[in-house]
RNA sequence: GGGCGAUUAGCUCAGUGGUAGAGCGCCGUCUUCACACGGCGGGGGUCGCUGGUUCGAGUCCAGCAUCGCCCA
């Protein structure tokens, strides 16, 4: 009824609304996709976030763009799927019950035992698993709940072990001992994406000389980890070396354990610039010098423990720390005077990238996924064109990676993840099946035991696209939304999660993962700087919703979307949205105080609509026209700022105000035409504006009368169609001159500085049919810039009053206040200046034949009736500066 | 070392070879009954620098400077 709607509160208030109505459209099942539908399928797996996660502002923008899409294409007539899920984040949840344990019960993971803290970990997620997809919910995000997954539940678990089967049996999956990356804290393998690398460490390069066995002298050589000499195996120079050549075949006598080592030529490694020229080698630490010992067949001697302390191979140092052995065997080296000095160095360290621990090279039994295979492919699909990605630049990125991809280390030393399905008899025979087998494949042997390691998270996720539509079977939902629509992700996972998803995709289904990947930009805060808990400098994304509304901080987050630049997110910006939402909410106020006119039954013939319904009409559909070409190109910040553009600077500033005197003042008929044009343009406005700001939209879309065929629902009701022919109306462009009429006298009058509310004459300079024009539409100069009279230049023509121009034609005001001559004059020279510049310019190119014989001839044209214009509004300003500047 | 990106109004940023735009902030003015989270009007830019291509360059090309990211 007309009297509740005009007793909606003044202000938008979004904590009061929004709660409100995602449990509405969840209860209804709004979100919910069908796995048979004669709409096309449109879908997105949602990024799973990590159980132990809480909303950050980094998935607020994915939840916010991804749910524009969904919600713009489910409203469009597609059938449209976004899956949610989570991941189960291997050394991240294993670290967090870890911690707990030991704070609460001062207990280890091995104190319990596998199995008991298994239960531990699955009694966590129980508890926090659901907390982020929960928080989710705030932002409005429009996912099928009913189809949402985790990477380690039955389903999924099959998966990862079918596909992991399937790679050994077609041997792209081995197991061998190599150099891997390990963290000491988290005693576990990690892959070489996992590492960050610390650049400019300061760090020291230190020096000492190994004697050569025969007595006959000594050989300096340098490091950055001297305790790493306790496993060096040779020492190597390069071949070339004038001041090595004769050493090369000989032997240096190793200090603490007296073991002869060899010095050997290798010109691939050794730089003879670099600090002594002479390098030591340790095959077991380090990845050159790895390569270094399968090219001389150098022993790998491995002085590490898992936890980082050194072995008994160290001799007498085993057992320390490997920090205080770097200390103790340069003492060491100093008391046996073989120490040559230290110099400061700057390096690149490795980090881990869960712990921040520095990682060491470590030779180990690991498994392998031989890559190169797997690569080939993903590399030929987005040569064709199988797979785009937006912004296109991250395309090279892709590429460079996957051409350089090395063998990905897949085996964890985890309790918390997918186990490798891989089982040993006491012979040592592998046997990796699909059900745990009771006997060995190749003895028969019963005593099998199963491998304790677990896969890389990453491995699981790599099947994200399939595995969640229900893969390894046939399932109708993997037929009809695989290969999904769009992958939408921030940039930092291309090589994690893109990459991976684009091989595994291709090779267990045979065909891309995505048609599409789009790449968001990273949340910044507005300083430009990285948001980090240690900075302090984080925004969390629940605080500003409860102040701001969800509604507020998803157009924020989507109108600083644009390609190729991080969001600097401000809180001015938000607020600056948030008054965007009560805006229109005060439009809704406004119009629901008379749409209780509005025919429902029969849409109004365009012939009854008045000039302003018209234009605004036009304006819609261009705006929708737009909005649509910016979504179909992922440029969310067009999409919004041509929707605000429209709501705001169209609707509200103009149409509202046009439209007042009809609904205050017209027929009866006039009332109900354009009441019913007012609803409908705000309806098309609120449906528009839905996909990103949900809750307000619904909520006034609900106080709407209803048209015939409506859903319950502004989230199931149609997306908005452009009309091309009413994006180009001819009256609606007509139109546009008059508000620009308005907005050249409203402009003139501060100018003269007429006060407000004086009614004022104004005299055209124009041809009858404009002034004719110009009469008919005295009425709305009047409404919207107090005229009083309009009238020909023939009628009068105030000859002390500077002019306006619009379109070129000259209008005068009569003058009656005072008018500050100083002041006008001034600001007329400054103009008459930039006119003159500005003309110079034109003249010089319409006078440069070149120009005219090679340029567009509508471009000349254009350039010469500019020209001819400036030149008449040059003269008059000249005119009316002298004019001003005279006696009287 | 290799690659990618950025440099446009006070701030944050759009800009698709043809007269430089938005939001915020700023200045002036107005509480008339949708909205002061507002209306109306306004000021503000040698588009990082130097060359080149072009009738015409913020836009294309080369070099330089500064900042940022990725890879090694």
């Amino acid at each position: 009824m007309a009297s509740d709607r005009a007793s909606l509160p003044k202000a938008y208030e979004p904590s009061e609304v929004e709660s409100r109505w995602y449990s509405f459209w969840k209860e209804r099942g709004y979100f919910a996709a069908q796995d048979v539908s004669d709409k096309p399928p449109y879908c997105i797996v949602i990024p799973p976030p990590n159980i132990t996660g809480s909303l950050h502002m980094g998935h607020a923008v994915f939840v916010t763009l991804q749910d524009i899409l969904i919600r713009w294409k489910r409203m469009s007539g597609y059938n449209a799927l976004w899956l949610p899920g989570t991941d189960h984040a291997g050394i991240a949840t294993q670290m967090i019950v870890e911690r707990e344990l030991v704070a609460k019960e001062g207990l280890s993971r091995h104190d319990l035992g596998r199995e008991k803290f298994l239960e531990r970990v699955w009694a966590w997620k129980a508890k926090y698993g659901s907390r982020i997809t929960e928080q989710f919910q705030v932002l409005g995000a429009s996912l099928d709940w009913a189809r949402e997954r985790f990477t380690l539940d039955e389903g999924l678990s099959r998966a990862v072990r079918e596909a992991f089967v399937r790679l050994w049996e077609e041997g792209l999956i081995y197991r061998a001992n190599r150099l891997i990356n390990w963290c000491p804290k988290d005693r576990t393998a990690l892959s070489d994406l996992e590492v960050d690398h610390e650049e400019g460490a300061q760090g020291e390069l230190f020096e000492f000389a190994y004697p050569l066995s025969d007595g006959s002298g000594e050989i300096v050589v340098a490091t950055t980890r001297p305790e790493t000499m306790l496993g060096d195996t040779a020492v190597a120079v390069h071949p070339d070396d004038e001041r090595y050549r004769h050493l090369i075949g000989k032997t240096v006598r190793h200090p603490f354990t007296g073991e002869e080592i060899p010095i050997v030529a290798d010109a691939i490694l050794v730089d003879p610039e670099f600090g002594t020229g002479a390098v030591k080698i340790t095959p077991a630490h380090d990845f050159n010098d790895f390569e270094v010992g399968k090219r001389h067949g150098l022993p790998m001697k491995n002085v590490l423990n898992p936890d980082g302390t050194l072995n008994e191979a160290a001799g007498r140092f085993a057992g320390m720390d490997r920090f205080e052995a770097r200390k103790a065997v340069k003492e060491e080296l100093g008391k046996l005077g073989l120490a040559r000095g230290t110099r400061p160095h700057v390096m690149a360290l490795g980090r881990c990238q869960r712990c921040g621990t520095v990682v060491e090279p470590y030779l180990s039994l690991q498994w392998f996924v031989k890559i190169e295979p797997l690569a080939r492919p993903a590399i030929e699909a987005v040569e064709r064109g199988d797979t785009v990605f937006i912004p296109e630049q991250w395309t090279n990125t892709y590429m460079a990676w996957m051409r350089d991809i090395r063998d990905w280390c897949i085996s964890r030393q985890l309790w918390w993840g997918h186990r490798i399905p891989a089982f040993y008899c006491p012979d040592g025979h592998v046997t990796v099946t699909r059900q745990d087998p009771e006997a060995c494949a190749t003895c028969g042997s019963t005593e099998l035991v199963q491998d304790e390691d677990v896969l890389d998270t990453w491995f699981s996720s790599g099947l994200w696209p399939f595995s969640t539509l229900g893969w390894p079977d046939d399932t109708q939902a993997l037929r009809t939304f695989y290969p999904t629509t769009v992958l939408e992700t921030g940039f930092d996972i291309i090589f994690f999660w893109v990459a991976r998803m684009m091989m595994m995709g291709l090779h267990f289904m045979g065909e891309v993962p995505f048609r599409t990947v789009y790449l968001h930009p990273m949340v910044r805060d507005e300083k430009g700087e990285k948001m980090s808990k240690t900075k302090g400098n984080v925004i969390d994304p629940l605080e500003v919703t409860e102040k701001y509304g969800a509604d507020a901080l998803r157009f924020t987050l989507a109108a600083m979307t644009a390609q190729g630049r991080d969001i600097k997110l401000s809180l001015e910006r938000v607020a600056g949205y948030k008054a965007f939402a009560n805006k229109i909410w005060n439009a809704a106020r406004f119009a629901l105080l008379h749409l209780d006119r509005a025919d429902m039954k029969a849409a109004p013939e365009p012939a009854k609509w008045s000039d302003a319904d018209r234009w605004i009409v036009s304006r819609y559909h261009r705006a929708v026209a737009e909005t649509l070409e910016a979504l179909e190109a992922f440029r969310f910040n067009e999409a919004t700022s041509r929707v605000y553009q429209f709501i705001w600077h169209e609707l509200c500033d103009w149409y509202i105000e046009l439209v007042k005197p009809r609904l205050y003042d017209g027929t009866e008929e006039e009332k109900a035409v354009s009441a019913r044009v007012l609803r409908d343009v705000l309806d098309g406005s609120l449906r528009l504006l839905h996909p990103f700001m949900p809750f307000v939209t619904e909520e006034i879309w609900q106080k709407l009368p209803r048209a015939e065929g409506d859903p319950d629902s502004i989230m199931i009701a149609d997306y908005p169609r452009p009309d091309p022919d009413l994006v180009e109306d001819e009256a609606a462009q007509r139109f546009d001159t008059l508000i620009a009429w308005v907005q050249a006298i409203r402009s003139l009058r501060v100018d003269l500085s007429i006060p407000e509310g004086a009614e004022i004459e104004v005299f055209f300079d124009a041809d009858e049919e404009t002034t004719a024009w110009l009469r008919d539409r005295v009425f709305w100069l009047g409404r919207l810039a107090k005229v009083r009279r309009a009238a020909p230049r023939s009628e009068a023509w105030p000859e002390r009053s500077p002019s306006g121009f619009v379109k070129g034609i000259e209008f005068r005001i009569a003058l009656e206040g005072v008018v500050n001559r100083e002041e006008l004059v001034a600001k007329l020279r400054k103009e008459e200046e930039k006119l003159a510049a500005e003309l110079s310019k034109l003249q010089a190119r319409l006078s440069n034949e070149r120009f005219l014989a090679r340029a567009p001839a509508e471009v000349v044209e254009k350039d010469r009736a500019l020209a001819a214009e400036q030149e008449g509004r040059l003269q008059r300003i000249r005119e009316n500066i002298s004019m001003l500047s005279a006696e009287g």
